[in-house]
Parts: structure tokens; C-alpha cells; sequence
DNA sequence: CCGACTACCTGCCCGC
DNA sequence: TGCGGGCAGGTAGTCG
């Protein structure tokens, strides 16, 4: 499920609910998710208060006024949702924007009980059927093993088409590879990689050090890339992320950026680019999916 | 180091 | 209607 855009609308719709509340309790359905869950991982974190609700690349950060920092990935499948009858809020109290089913799922692997100073009582529920996702603890979440070799926020001052340019330089993998790998830019998924390859009209297959210079300077399709990757993550969180099987924010509300998609999963469609005449192609790169327009993202386009 | 592939797990959709 | 196969937004580990 889940990029930044998706994880970013997760954070955003915690963040009003949960800073502030303390932590009564918190029950485990089960032992894992991918991983155990860190040991004394209830003890840890129970009695605290949340300061808190951050994100860096599609990990949200959970802060406490002591102790370790929650660190929360939802793989896949996991999402945060919150018990309706628990609260007056509007945005909480509308039944209709629940999944049916909820309140007992059984892939509701985590239950919190919050206490909201203004809100009051509060049960936030951890669901994630594929249980790709997982929770750890770390003191300093920054140096922990899962934040400490991600590159840049692709939103943020350390991400430029110059700072691409040098760690694509030399490598042969295909750029699709490259805006993947989360040590190079730190939370793009297989959707907003494919769209940003499309915006800046780059065949999915090109090597990466195709788009630097001899000199190490980015090529125009760079400058192109970076800015496209910008431009579709700030267009997917305006429009609440994007929804393909069931994501929705914790509010319960639907992303619909998935309306904006120009190739993903689009294949045998014509292209939207303006005056082109090509079809969506689909090919699949280290196992993974690729939609592409074969006519203006053409193989060795690199200016 | 690099790059390709596999595993992890459940659900859904499609074709037969 | 049932069943098998393929597919799915994630990361980590292995192997050449």
C-alpha cells in the first residue's frame, strides 16, 4: 500500500488524535508482524505520553515524553484506524466511512488505548493482513538500523538533480532500480516511480549513469526526473495519497490520487501525454511491475 | 560493491 | 460455484 504520500496522510490524520494522549494500555494479537515484536515492547511504551507523530521516508515516527521513540512501517497492507464509538469527533464518529467489519478484524494484530486530554478515551486498531509491516523501538531513531542509511527526503533540501547525479554515476542498474532504492531517495514506491519516470518522458530501463554527464553533472532528463519526483509526491499528499485496495487515511477518508495516475497499471491505454500517439506498456524489472509510454519515454532519451 | 532474484503472507481477480 | 495461477503499494537476505 503505502509511499510517503500515503504514509505522510497517515501521519497527518494520527497526528491531531494522538499528540498529547497518553498510553493506557496496548494488547498484541499475536507475537509478530514480519518481525517479533521488540521485547517488553507494551512495558516499554505504556504510561507514556506522545509528544510526537513524525515521518521519515515511509516509516512514521511515534515520540514519547520518555523513553524510546515508536517506529511504525506498514508494508503493505497495515493501516491505523480508530474505534468510532471512541470518540466525539465528527471526522471519527461517521459510521460510514469504516470498513465494515472493523472493530474485531482478524488482521487486527495491535489495539491502543489512548487517553486524549480534550478527546478523551481513545482505541486505535493496527490492522495489516499480509503482515509485511512492523513496530520497533529505537532511543534514537535517526541511528537506528531502519533510518540510519536512507537517503535524502525527496522533499526536503538534500534531494537535488546534483546530489542524483552523484550516486547514479557509474552504476548500470536501470533507473527504475535507482529511484527504488531507498539509500539513494528515501520513500518512493513502485507507483510514484513509474508516474515520475513517465513526467520526465525516461525509458524505466535506462542505466542509471546514462543521465550524468562525463563531468558528473546531471543531464537535462535528470533535472527533469528530479523535478517530476517532487511534483508527483506534493500532487499525491494534496490529494490524501493514493487508493488502490483499501488504503484510506486513519480519519477513514479515501486518497484519490490513484484518478491522477498516468501509467500505472494503465497498460494498453493510449498515452496522456499531449500529441503523443503511443500505448502503456508493461514490463516487469527485479520482479516488479513497470508501466511505460514506449513512444515519448524512449530508451536512451537522456536529454 | 553491484545487481538480480527470492522469501515473507494474505486476499483478490481472472480464466477454466 | 470452485480451484489454480498470477498479481499486489513493502524490505531483507542470498547468491553470482
Amino acid at each position: 500500500m503505502p509511499e510517503l504520500p500515503e504514509v505522510e496522510t497517515v501521519r497527518r490524520g494520527l497526528a491531531p488524535f494522538l499528540e498529547g494522549a497518553r498510553i493506557e494500555s496496548v494488547s498484541l494479537n499475536r507475537a509478530d508482524l514480519r518481525f517479533p515484536f521488540p521485547a517488553g515492547f507494551a512495558e516499554a511504551i505504556t504510561g507514556k505520553r506522545i509528544l510526537t507523530v513524525g515521518r521519515r521516508a515511509k516509516f512514521l515516527l511515534i515520540g514519547l515524553d520518555a523513553g524510546p521513540t515508536i517506529i511504525s512501517h506498514l508494508g503493505m497492507t497495515g493501516s491505523y484506524r480508530f474505534l468510532a464509538a471512541d470518540t466525539e469527533s465528527p471526522a471519527l464518529a461517521e459510521p460510514s466511512r469504516y470498513r465494515p467489519g472493523d472493530a474485531t478484524g482478524k488482521h487486527d494484530h495491535l489495539a491502543w488505548q489512548l487517553d486524549h486530554p480534550t478527546l478523551g478515551g481513545l482505541t486505535l486498531l493496527y490492522a495489516d493482513p499480509r503482515r509485511f509491516g512492523f513496530i520497533d523501538l529505537a532511543e534514537d531513531p535517526e541511528k537506528s538500523p531502519w533510518l540510519r542509511d536512507l537517503g535524502p527526503e525527496p522533499l526536503g533540501n538534500g534531494f537535488s538533480a546534483q546530489m542524483l547525479a552523484e550516486r547514479f554515476d557509474g552504476r548500470k542498474a536501470p533507473i527504475k532500480a535507482g529511484l527504488l532504492d531507498q539509500k539513494v531517495v528515501a520513500g518512493l514506491g513502485n507507483i510514484y516511480v513509474v508516474e515520475a519516470l513517465h513526467r520526465a518522458h525516461i525509458h524505466p530501463e535506462t542505466p542509471m549513469g546514462a543521465l550524468v554527464t562525463k563531468a558528473g553533472a546531471p543531464t537535462a532528463a535528470l533535472d527533469r526526473l528530479a523535478e517530476a519526483v517532487r511534483a508527483v509526491l506534493i500532487e499525491a499528499i494534496a490529494a490524501g495519497g493514493s487508493t488502490l485496495r483499501d488504503f484510506r487515511a486513519a480519519d477513514g477518508e479515501l486518497g484519490y490520487f490513484q484518478h491522477s495516475f498516468k501509467v500505472y497499471d494503465r497498460e494498453g491505454e493510449p498515452c496522456p501525454t499531449p500529441g503523443c500517439t503511443g500505448t502503456i506498456a508493461r514490463i516487469v524489472q527485479s520482479g516488479r511491475s513497470s508501466f511505460f509510454c514506449p513512444v515519448c519515454q524512449k530508451r536512451g532519451r537522456q536529454g
